[in-house]
Formats: structure tokens, sequence, C-alpha cells
DNA sequence: CCTTGCGTACTTTTT
DNA sequence: GTACGCAAGG
């Protein structure tokens, strides 16, 4: 609440403005030095509505801080009137730093950078009684919701098999997107959910009210609710934030425009989501800051800035439209709009000028990262999409000596892993190329498993990037449910998650009889319980039970105020026995949860106490991966957004898996052109090389399938790809093998060879998809699932180009077994692979392989043997159900295992 | 109340 | 193929 009052300060000695201020040069300041004409005027141009378009690689955040950086340096305003937007933590954390280097030293009073969400908490905790919270309401995270969400379903009596709580998470997450309230929802929606859509929603809000809770919607939500509500307040902001700047713009979804708009200013216009009373007033009104109205225009600005205030009268030179008074830049690159799912709307950026008439667009297109190949490919691909503000993206660097952009083909995805795998050790060998520059891109996360599989077997060192983060580990979420029963004693989620974790036998018949109670006397469920245990209600063990926890929790509420948080917050752990409770877990998992706990209270010590703690975690906990070591990176093509690598490795281009199949069925073109820009995503993130990938069979929900190469191939310049014949060092996988053929070039000698789109395995690549596209296309169905291979016939004009791009809907491929092949047994080709893994040695992977294919009655093993499994250690076969064996385990007990996962001993 | 076994689903993910 | 969640059994 505090520095609203201050919100004009003199600049403080030693503080951002002050230094920016005294870094200033006389001519063009050293923070411009290195700029290009382009860059330069997206940093210059602060006054009135800007977008910057920056294509990958253009230097994006550069422009922003140094943006920040000038806008601080002259003295058009304080650390405390700019408002900078970003997604992520990550994103915010970076230009703080940025900004920090330009300016010199920390930056001190930038209160208004983070991200939209982060602000949103922050604008709602001011004002939160002006949408009926307390200033120290909760955040819910998803597995809140859902659970919150979950009990609303039955409460309605619906059948939450049919009636998913996470279905219905998803559509709130949608509304909330669109920034709509329960009233506002489209009538199909209200009737979602048998009739119950609109029902559900105003319930789960009111529950969220009397739960003194949000959800991360609500974050957006009811900051935009409260503005317009609220013109007294709005005005306030609009005095605060003179310059407001948003990064990845193309990445915001209604509900953020809606929120920018209102920050902004904008007056009414066509596309109006946004209405609110004229609030454009003098600055007499408040304070000692100033905003000048629109009409009063630059040199009123001038005018009413007194020395103290503002000391650099050359505040307000030349540039921007004086009439307004918008100072909004948003930063973005409509040809990076990933995130269409998560509603994010392309079109706010399309559109900007429309929004914020007399907008200056400045575009981006000299990339510092990439080859003059790897751009080429990129920018004539993505020049296939319809919907966008066109960009070129160029380089001046021309190096003869650069690659060209691979294809490379291969037989299944195993094929695939293992061919990377060796590219990857060539490129370590042969070029002294750091692990931590090559990257695994792939679509979708089921394609990583090969990868680590492969890696694993050859000693590779990998990291996988995404995953579950830190926070929403189950034992972090579970001590933080510890944490916040002690910090707030209203939070039913927190107290419902671990009443009965470590099991104690409190189990649902009891939480339902605490629920009950408590609802019916209006109280917090950690109250009710308290309450419970002196009364009748409860059988005499459960009540037991439940009266030593509430006595726990009740004696760590004391000692919350004296005790060293760390200290208690461990103590906790270990009281409530949830520390134990992983001790004695025999499961591999285990060690590392116990780690991941300790992790979590030494991550507290930066924090004063458990609340403000608490209050962190909720919107900013990542776990930070450690760079340390060497190891090539597995991501998604979503999580490798802003990331940049000497070498990029793009597997998986296969219709169906990429272009997604899903993407294709739901979102029609545009969700073709968004697969599309993710295609485009993959190839910028490469400086130096790209190498795209493509097998002929993949296992899909457990089923092999024959596949064919992703349509995008077809829509990369022949002038900057190169398709390999590739053959690997195993010798009969000849890579270029399509449904059948065998490879043609597997004696061709060592690694890879040049070829072209002319060669026989790219025609029968070619071949295989013409003669799909001429496949109708089935609607309605679930994809990739249920289907049977189906052999691909390859009586297509050789070298006739398929239709690809064009017809929007990939051939199935799935009609009928494969001839020669069980339809749920791996392709097998070429010779030697599964049989030898049987003897010698067998690693755990090849012996699940050998495993699947062994036939009924060739079992390695007879009752009574000795074996040895990896995990589980020594143990007798009890008894054998073709490759499934049952082992008792000296140690671990009896259990079913894989033929292919034990050893003889 | 806790374990076992079956059925179902299965792209992407930040806050 | 596998993981996860729910329903029935000990």
């Amino acid at each position: 609440m505090s520095d609203f009052n201050e919100s004009a300060p003199a600049p403080r000695q030693g503080g951002i403005a002050a230094r920016a201020m005294a870094a200033r040069g006389t001519s063009a300041p050293d923070y411009l030095s290195g700029l290009n004409p382009e860059q330069r005027a997206a940093v210059e141009t602060t006054e009135g509505p800007v977008l910057v378009l920056a294509g990958a690689g253009t230097g994006k955040t550069r422009v922003l801080t140094t943006r920040i950086a000038h806008i601080l340096a002259t003295g058009r305003a304080y650390p405390s009137q700019i408002l900078a937007v970003t997604f992520t933590n990550k994103a915010a954390r970076e230009m703080k730093t940025r900004i920090g280097m330009l300016v010199g030293g920390q930056v001190e009073g930038m209160p208004w950078l983070g991200t939209f969400h982060s602000i949103g908490v922050k604008i709602l905790r001011r004002h939160a009684e002006l949408v009926g919270l307390k200033p120290n309401f909760t955040i819910l995270d998803t597995d809140d919701q859902i659970r919150l969400i979950k009990q609303l379903i039955q409460a309605e009596n619906l059948d939450d098999k049919r009636w998913p709580a996470r279905t219905f998470a998803t559509m709130l997450d949608g509304w909330k997107n669109k920034g709509l309230a329960p009233k506002d929802i489209p009538e199909g929606d209200a009737r979602a959910f048998a009739g119950k859509g609109r029902h559900l929603y105003a319930a789960y809000q009111a529950r969220l009210m009397t739960l003194n809770a949000c959800d991360f919607g609500d974050l957006l939500m009811h900051p935009i609710a409260l503005l317009k509500a609220n013109p007294d307040v709005l005005a306030e902001y609009h005095r605060r934030f003179r310059y407001i700047l948003v990064d990845e713009y193309q990445d915001t979804n209604v509900a953020q425009y809606m929120w920018l708009r209102l920050l902004a200013q904008q007056p009414k216009s066509g596309r109006d989501e946004t209405a609110r009373p004229p609030v454009l007033r003098q600055a007499q009104d408040e304070g000692t800051m100033s905003r000048p109205s629109a009409a009063a225009g630059a040199s009123s600005q001038i005018a009413e800035r007194s020395s103290t205030e503002l000391p650099h009268p050359e505040l307000v030179e030349g540039r921007g439209s004086a009439a307004s008074t918008i100072n909004i830049c948003c930063v973005g690159d409509d040809d990076q709009s990933i995130y269409g799912w998560r509603g994010a709307e392309v079109d706010n950026i399309l559109r900007f000028d429309k929004d914020f008439p007399g907008a200056t667009v400045i575009r981006l297109e000299r990339n510092y990262r990439s080859t003059g190949h790897i751009l080429g490919a990129a920018s004539h691909l993505i020049a296939h999409n319809e919907d966008r503000l066109g960009k070129t993206l160029f380089t001046d660097r021309a190096d003869p000596e650069d690659p060209k952009v691979e294809v490379n083909a291969g037989w299944d995805s195993e094929e695939e892993a293992r061919a990377i795998g060796e590219a990857i050790e060539d490129l370590q060998r042969r070029e002294n190329h750091d692990l931590n520059d090559m990257a695994i891109l792939v679509r979708a996360s089921f394609q990583m498993r090969s990868f680590e599989d492969r890696f694993v077997t050859m000693g590779l060192n990998y990291r996988v990037i995404g995953g579950p983060r830190f926070y929403e580990r189950m034992e972090i979420r579970d001590a933080l449910a510890y944490f916040r029963c002690v910090c707030q004693p209203a939070d039913d989620l927190a107290f419902e998650r671990i009443v009965n974790t470590p099991k104690r036998g409190l189990g649902d018949a009891t939480v339902r009889l605490l629920h009950d109670y408590a609802r019916e006397r209006q109280i917090p469920i950690i109250a009710a319980a308290g309450e419970m245990v002196e009364t009748e209600e409860l059988k005499p063990k459960p009540r037991n039970t439940l009266r030593g926890v509430v006595a726990d929790f009740r004696r760590w509420s004391e000692l919350l105020p004296t005790m060293k948080h760390t200290e208690l917050a461990e103590q906790i752990l270990d009281e409530s026995g949830y520390t134990e409770m992983w001790q004695n877990d025999r499961s591999a998992e285990a060690p590392g949860r116990l780690e991941n706990l300790k992790e979590l209270i030494r991550s507290m010590e930066e924090y004063e106490s458990l609340p403000s703690f608490l209050e962190h975690v909720a919107l900013v906990m990542d776990a930070e991966q450690n760079a340390d070591t060497d190891a090539v990176s597995i991501m998604t093509l979503h999580s490798a957004k802003g990331l940049e690598f000497q070498t990029v490795f793009l597997p998986g281009w296969e219709e169906g898996l990429f272009p997604h199949q899903r993407a294709l069925d739901e979102g029609g073109r545009s969700g073709l052109e968004e697969e599309r820009r993710l295609a485009y995503v993959g190839i910028t993130r490469a400086k130096r090389r790209a190498k795209i990938w493509f097998v002929s069979n993949r296992r899909i929900h457990g089923l092999w399938q024959s596949t064919i190469p992703s349509r995008f191939l077809d829509e990369l310049p022949e002038a900057h790809v190169e398709v390999m014949e590739a053959n690997t060092s195993y010798g009969g996988y000849g890579a270029s093998g399509f449904g059948g053929y065998g490879a043609s070039r597997w004696d061709g000698g060592n690694a890879f060879k040049e070829s072209s789109y002319k060669t026989p395995g790219w025609k029968r690549a070619q071949a295989a998809q013409a003669g799909f596209a001429e496949t109708p296309p089935r609607r309605g169905g679930d994809g990739w699932s249920g289907g049977r291979t189906r052999e691909i016939t390859y009586d297509a004009e050789p070298g006739s180009r398929g239709s690809g791009g064009g017809n929007g809907f990939a051939g199935r491929m799935n009609d009928g077994p494969a001839p020669g092949r069980g339809h749920n047994q791996p392709p097998k080709k070429g010779f030697g692979l599964y049989s030898s893994a049987r003897k010698g040695g067998p690693r755990e992977i090849q012996g699940e392989l050998v495993a699947k294919s062994v036939a009924d009655g060739e079992n390695r093993f007879s009752k009574g043997d000795r074996v040895f499994h990896l995990k589980f250690g020594n143990g007798t076969v009890a008894s054998i159900d073709g490759n499934k064996l049952t082992v008792d385990f000296d140690k671990a007990g009896q259990k079913r295992v894989l033929e292919g996962f034990v050893e003889a001993v």
C-alpha cells in the first residue's frame, strides 16, 4: 500500500534513476551504441503506441531493456512509473538483470516489472476489499482448483466420471482467459455439464469467496472488474503508469488485452471490451504525480513538472504524437504465437494498429542468431501462413561453410534416437561441440522417451527441460499444505490435502463428517476439527487421531511467531510424520523426494517468514536447472521458445505428429498455421545447424503405425536444405526405407551422404504422401488411436509432389494389419538387433524388446530359477506367464516383472 | 481403511 | 504400452 503515496520521490542517491542519469552521455549515450537503426527507433520512439515486431533472434529483449534504460536515463519517468509485463517469471527476472546491467547495479525501484499475474496480485492485494476479498487471500493452484471443482460437481449430484473436474477446469480457464464472468459466458457453454455450466461457474466463484481465495484466472479477472467499477482507482493507476511495456505480445489473451487497455487508458474503440468512463484528468487532482491529459500534450507536461519532481526539462522531446498519451510499447512476433490453445489471441498483435490508432510499427528483421540457410528455410516455411503481418529475417553473415538444414529419414523412433545420438557424439568428437549447446526439440513429450532410453545406454549426458516443476511435485505440495494450514487456519483445501498424509486412518468418511460440520456452521475445517474432537460424533479411533493432529497444528501455530521459520518448517515435517513416511518408502523416487524437501527448506532461507515464503511460492517458484554439467537438452518445441542452440535436432516430422493430428482436427487451418509457427520456432532456435528427422514407423498408444513425412518438409526451400541419405552403424537400417523398402544406400560407406529432393528415398516419401493425400479425410475419429497399420502402396507417380500442404488433412494410415508383422510388434527390419540382445549382457532397454518379441514357449527361465533385477535385487522365479515372470525377491517381496528386466544368476 | 485390479485415455503449459 | 484413477475386495 505504501508506495502509492510516495509515488514520485526524488531520485535517491545511488538509486537507479540517478545512476541512469549519471551514466547518460552528452551525445548518444552508451547504451544506444551498437543498436541498428530499427532497434534504435524502437528504443527512442518513447511516446505514443508502438508495436515492435521482433522476429526470432533480432534482439527483442535488448530493445525492451534498452528502452526502459532510455526512459529512465532521459528522465522521462521514474522506475516506479513504468509498467513492464512479461508472461513468465523467467522473462521478468532476465529483464531485471539486464536493465540492471545497462543502468549499473541492481534494479531497485522497478516495482512494476513482473508477470501479468504477479502485477495482478499486487493490484488486487491493495484493493481486495473492492471485489469482496480480504487482502491476505490465498492463491489456488491447479491442483487445489481441481479438487474444489470435484467437490462442487459431486454436490450437484453429477457423475464425476462423465463430467470430469479436469474438463470443467479447462472450460473455466477458457472463460477467464476471455474475461467472461458467469453471466457473460455463451449459452452453449452455460448448458455444458448437464446444463449446469453457468451454475457451476457461479458456485465455484462463490466458494472461492468463502475460502478467501483466487485462482490464476482471477488474478486477471478481479483487477479488471475492480478497475472498471472504480474509476478513482483506475485513475490512480493512470497517473502512475507513464510508460507501459509488454513482452511477447502475441501471447496475450483477451483478458490480458482488456487489462492492458484499461491501464493504457485507450479510449473507446470499435473493439471495446473495456468500456470505461473518460478519466483523463489533470494532475492537480492528486498527489504530486503529474500526468498530462490527452489534450494537454507535451508542453503542459513540461510546464507542470517542478524541478524537484523530475529534474530533466527535456522530458518530452519531439517524437510521438503529441495528441496521445498512450505510451504503450508492445513487443512480439506473430510468427511465434504458439499458445493459441491456451487462450492467446494472435489477433491482438495482428490488429494492434487498429486498437491503438496512430501506432508506430517497427519491424526488427535483422537476425543476429542464425546462418542464412537456417533463416532461409524458416522464412520460406512460415511464408505458407496466411495470417501474419509479414516479416523477412535476414542476415549479412554469409559463410560458404555454413551447413544447410538437414532432412534425415529413419526407419522407426528407435533408429531415430540412435542416429541422433550418434550425430551428437560425432559433433562432440569432431568439433568439440559442447553438449550444452545442442538440443533435441520434440513436438510431444512422449517422444522424449526413446531419446532418454538411448542416451542412458550410450552413457550420453542429457537433461530434460520442462516436466513437472518443482512446486508441482507431490511432496512439495504436501509440505506446503502443512505450512499453509499453520499460517492460514482457514485454508480448507490445504487441510483436506494432508489430514491423511501420511496415512493415519482419517479417510473419506471422517473428512466428509468434518466437511459437513464445517459447512453447517460456516467455519473452516480446521476449526471444525477442533470442535468435533470434543463431541461424540466421530468414532473413537479417528477422534483420537484427529485430536492429535489438531493439537499439532495448534502447537505449530503458536511457535510461528517466535521460532525461526526454517526450523519450524523442519519440525512440522518431522513431527507430522511426513518425513518419516518417505524415509520408509522403498520406491525409487523416495530419496529424491526427501532431497526435494530439503531443497524446499533451503530455499526458504531467502524469505523472512513462513507466510512471506508462501506468498511467493504460489506465483514465483520454479526449479532452476543446473547448467554446470555438459548435457544435451531434450525439451518440447513449446518450451524451447526464447532459447537458442548451436545445433538443434528436430525429430518426428511426420504427419499426425507434426503437424499434430489433434491440432488439425480441432483447429482447422488456424490450427495448422500454429503448428507451422511451431516448426518455425524450432528451426529458428538453431544458430548454425538444424537437423530434421522423420521416420516411417512410430509407436503411438502402444501400436506401431506407419507414418508419412510431414507436409512441412515440402515447404522447405530446396536451396537451403540437404536431404540426407543415411545409414547408421547398424548397417541393416537404411534410413531411407519407407514402409518396407530396403535401405537404398546402406552400403554407402561412412556417415551421411548428400542427397536432394530427387533421390529415390525422397521420391518414395512423396509417393507415399501423394497416395495418402487422396484418401478421404475421416472426421470425428480420435486421430491415432484405434487403428492398425496399413500397407502403404507406392503406385503413385514417383516424384509427384503430393498435394501436400494444401488439403488440411493428414492421410490416415490405419486400416489393416501390416503384412508380415503382427500389429503389436515392433517393426522388424534388418537383422540381429533384437536377437543380439538376448545373450551377453543385454541392457535393460533392449531387454524390454526381447521380452516383447520372444514367442511364447521360448522362455529363458523356468520356475525356481534364481534371477537378478536392477531395481529389486535377487529373487526366485515363482511362476511364468508368457514373458512376464512372478518373482519372489529376497528384499522387495513378490513382484511381477518382464522377463527382459531380469538376468539369470 | 487400505490394497489390488481393471478400464480409460493419451499434445502443447504458464501463472 | 503405460500411467492414472476409480471401483470392488480384504
